[in-house]
DNA sequence: TGATAATGATTCATATAAAGACCATAAACA
DNA sequence: TGTTTATGGTCTTTATATGAATCATTATCA
């Protein structure tokens, strides 16, 4: 007998982009990398970050499933700097783009669907 | 009459770094940025990233408790490289970064508390 | 080489992120 | 300036990422 399930659980797969994926899989090597180098275990990181031994070895795999915000703070605890600013700079950074962002219009506008462009 | 909840929901509320936090802004405000030069609104991006608009929102915003995952694939869609590396280089940088950890001690061994440091 | 510690992998319960629908406001263009 | 569209926020439900515990395997050091 077929479906024994009442309802199906849809379950939402999300998709990648290889670049992503080749991303996250760079980020994860050079975190696991650091943080032999400085010859730290996964659970002291783990542990300095707030965060589970399990997760940090996600992280370190790639796992495009992990909060941004862990990841980030395992990179920051092993010296992996993000965009390679110093944080001085970072803070410079921001405000630029915001003075760039206020320079561009504050909403998109799209043409109509209804232009005439049939035949 | 204090404590009505017969058990308390422990929340898990994680601190972050500052580090972190600017860093997540200024990816945000990047992703911003170069969404709005190439007039893209907020929904034709999280369509084609797959995630809902609210998402993005936050995304944008900084949130820090994004999976990295949808961030990365929004970076990519507007046009905010990663690392400023190409899509051809950082196939090499995930080599070279294996072979890094080739070379690297297996696993990280602490010395034993027992060291007798008392005094 | 034996003891100990680190890692890798699984499982389960639970906190929570995400989707989806909604409304209010604001901004763009005719 | 009126109309339409994009955006920002809130709420509820559902899917799922995370923490915790456990076990097996491997690697390190005495």
């Amino acid at each position: 007998m077929r479906n024994e399930c009442k309802v199906m659980p849809k379950s939402i797969t999300r998709t990648y982009s290889r670049y992503s994926r080749e991303a996250s899989s760079l980020l994860g090597g050079l975190i696991r990398a650091a943080r032999k180098e400085r010859k730290l275990t996964a659970q002291e990181v783990a542990d300095r970050a707030g965060i589970s031994r399990g997760l940090l070895q996600r992280i370190e795999k790639g796992d495009l499933k992990c909060e941004i915000g862990a990841v980030f703070e395992v990179a920051t605890i092993v010296g992996v700097k993000l965009f390679d600013a110093e944080e001085t700079t970072l803070t410079k950074h921001i405000r630029q783009t915001e003075d760039k962002l206020a320079l561009l219009p504050k909403s998109v506008r799209k043409k109509s669907k209804a232009v005439r462009d049939e035949f």
